[in-house]
RNA sequence: GUGGUUGUAGCUCAGCUGGUUAGAGCGCUGGAUUGUGGUUCCAGAGGUCGCCGGUUCGAACCCGGUCUUCCACCCCA
């Protein structure tokens, strides 16, 4: 009845290095996280259907995965709906519970929950799986970690200046020196579709220039004219490819592009307010861009809009990613409460790290300590040498049966065990035990008395 | 969701226009080495060639379906 074994499409298991590589990284960002105020929450991996349904528009609708209801849960169902062969409607019937498609929806239900629980501004961080029935690619899994840090109740423009701190600070440490801050705001985009006359194609038309750098100019105005948009328009708009100097500089140049746009002064002066200000302030390792391409998640976000670049010469996309929300809780029943959050993309950082080879090397020493077994009674005088060891803080191990002496070192060279501890029957003589130095390969020899010589040096 | 691509030993991959017992390297097990791993030498185990069906005297190879992998698009993290 043996069958071969296989996971789930997109999905992966994680073996004990990548799993310590894994929590490396959210080791720091959960660290930057705390220094910077923010709490953690979670949330089920399950959401009552009405919750998550239609809040990721009609493409998010069937890339969430639905949970068939338990029971007989065809007996219910109308005949005629049943024969009709009609999938959304005979899918709202037979579930009622779909997983979670990512963090921020369920933490504006969250919100709105708990509002009176709740101080504001409410800091969260949240780091969960969430699932997607998308077709995977490179990258893109049907199950991931999403890494979030929103702040809700403050529409101040601290808050955006904060976040890109937040990055620069997980970046730095992560030694993921040359990440580009990328920044827009939607209120540029809205006052840029205003001024050449194509308001009503807001979203056709960054969804378009957010295309840019992968197909160039001509791509674009291609995109935008299948479109239906006006070609006096996409002149209008070509002076954004050539924006160039630095960010104050580019802001210039928009301010006056934009001057006849109510929204679009604003969008440009929030930008600048925020560039002012990280300027002053300064950033570790990260370089801050204005980008007036970038146009992410224009379904909610409606103020900054965020985007992080892996350093130059690694050919990945995006390693995270935010913006601000003013009316995310709307939806849910509670009005006028801001929102900006910020995401880490975890796979990426991996694959980035792996790349450039910035896991520190200690990661992979699982076991500092191995004891070899040479049979009972040796083996009592190695465990508790063991113990002290663990009382000490460093791990160690008896390898669990006295089987031969090369297998055992064999052993703990396949492990990456940097010490290996030898108490045999001249030892047991002797009280000492001797520490055969993997690494080095010389060997040393201490008494059962000064443990803590051993450990010392260590 | 659309188009393409991949699947052979634990891993990475060979395998000619269909032809008899399907190979290599690494890894694994045992030995050279009864107290010494990582280097060396010797021997051995391990595969329903992704799965189902079809064509053929004969299929890892050709055809159809299906699952999976990766890539592009859509979208997105």
């Amino acid at each position: 009845m043996a069958q071969k074994p296989s996971i789930a499409k997109g999905t992966r298991d994680f073996s004990p290095s990548e799993v310590n590589k894994r929590n490396y990284i959210m080791d720091i960002v959960k660290n930057h996280f705390k220094t910077f105020g923010f709490q953690p929450i979670e949330t089920p991996s399950f959401e009552n259907s009405d919750t998550l349904m239609g809040k990721y528009g009609e493409e998010g609708d069937r890339l969430i995965f639905k949970i068939l209801n338990s029971g007989d849960y065809l007996r219910k169902v109308d005949g005629e709906l049943l024969s009709s062969k009609d999938s959304n409607k005979l899918t709202a019937k037979i579930s009622e519970k779909a997983l979670r498609y990512d963090l921020t929806v369920p933490f504006a239900r969250y919100v709105v929950m708990h509002q009176n629980e709740i101080s504001f501004p409410f800091k969260r961080y949240q780091i969960q799986p969430v699932w997607r029935a998308d077709r995977p690619q490179k990258g893109r899994f049907r199950e991931f970690f999403q890494c979030d840090a929103d702040v809700v109740g403050s529409n101040s423009l601290l808050q955006e200046v904060e976040l890109v701190q937040l990055y620069d600070a997980v970046f730095t440490e992560l030694k993921l020196t040359g990440v580009t801050v990328k920044l827009n705001n939607r209120k540029v985009l809205a006052g840029i579709a205003e001024v050449i006359g194509e308001s009503d194609k807001l979203i056709d038309f960054t969804v378009a220039l957010d295309k840019l750098d992968k197909i160039g100019i001509e791509g674009v105005t291609k995109e935008m004219r299948e479109k239906g948009i006006s070609e006096t328009a996409i002149e209008k708009a070509a002076p954004l490819y050539a924006l160039n100097g630095t960010n104050l500089e580019q802001l210039a140049v928009l301010k006056e592009l934009l001057a006849s746009s109510e929204i679009g002064t604003k969008g440009v002066e929030e930008l600048h307010f925020i560039v002012k200000t990280l300027g002053d302030l300064g950033l570790q390792s990260a370089k801050l861009d204005i980008d007036v391409t970038l146009a992410r998640g224009l379904n909610y976000y409606t103020g900054a809009i965020f985007e992080v670049a892996a350093p130059e010469g690694v050919r990945m996309g995006s390693i995270g990613g935010g913006g601000r929300y003013d009316d995310l809780t709307g939806i849910f029943g509670l009005k006028d409460v801001s929102g900006i959050g910020i995401s880490f993309g975890l796979d990426r950082i991996y694959l980035v790290l792996e790349e450039l080879e910035l896991f520190p090397e200690t990661i992979e020493n699982s076991l500092q300590v191995l004891c070899v077994n040479f049979g009972d009674k040796e083996a009592l005088v190695s465990l508790k040498l063991v113990s002290q060891l663990r009382k000490n803080g460093v791990s160690a191990d008896l390898y669990p049966s006295s089987a031969k002496m090369q297998k055992q070192m064999k052993y703990a060279n396949n492990r990456n065990v940097p010490y290996v501890v030898l108490i045999g029957d001249k030892e047991l003589e002797a009280n000492s035990f001797v520490v055969r130095d993997m690494v080095q390969g010389g060997q040393k020899e201490y008494s059962l008395d000064s443990i803590e010589q051993f450990i010392e040096e260590l």
